[in-house]
DNA sequence: TTGTTTCATTGCAATATTACGATTAATAAG
DNA sequence: CTTATTAATCGTAATATTGCAATGAAACAA
């Protein structure tokens, strides 16, 4: 089937797994890396900064804005992408939440 | 191609992908909280507690194992499956360096 | 206008994922 | 031994994802 039944699931749960699917391909990764290390606003030299065909950089792009973590302004010709930080925020709480959940004292198995 | 083209990256961009995959799945995080927060060995149950069938419970299962975040041990008949501690906060460590990078102060776009 | 640059979109091929019925393997119970 | 019970594996259908060439759209320059 390949199609996840959301519908069995909580919003919470449908929610990280949605977020935690964006970070599960190492371009995206890398995207958000560059994104959060030159601290400004990168154009089209992730193209070049990573080593994947334009097309599919912006496919990638895509998907991170549909998912509110990064915004994109257009500046002439070029485009202007950079982490929303509000967004961001959001996203860590939810996945923190997740991620930080009591481990068992006792080792069970 | 859906093959993603894991030699351009670092390998700590692939294994955040990693981690991150096995978390984009609802039932492998429904799995994972059952998991946490019965806080004890579960064997059969997660068929009932959540509304998928038993192959494609042991499916989602066989990832988790894979990664190292679970650990199953035989009991009879039955499987009993819990946490893994230790690599749970390995993983952690890996995850939350990613997510809590220093947001930029000034908003560019 | 015409070209140039830059990014988005379309269309498609290759591969991956999800889900489950059917079956198998292993242990336990009678 | 035979029969449950439980979970893993196999096989397969439906759908999703990845990547890119080709094309399109928008802004700018000459």
């Amino acid at each position: 089937m390949g199609l996840a039944k959301t519908e069995i699931f909580t919003d919470s749960q449908n929610e990280i797994a949605l977020f935690a699917k964006v970070f599960g391909h190492p371009a995206r990764v890398a995207i958000l890396e560059h994104l959060f290390k030159t601290n400004t606003c990168v154009c089209g030299d992730l193209v070049n900064e990573i080593g994947l065909a334009q097309p599919t950089i912006s496919q990638h792009l895509k998907e991170l804005k549909l998912l509110g973590l990064i915004k994109g302004n257009v500046e002439g010709t070029s485009v202007c992408y950079c982490i929303h930080p509000e967004n961001w925020t959001k996203m860590k709480a939810v996945m923190n939440t997740f991620l930080n959940q009591d481990l068992p004292k006792t080792d069970c198995c």
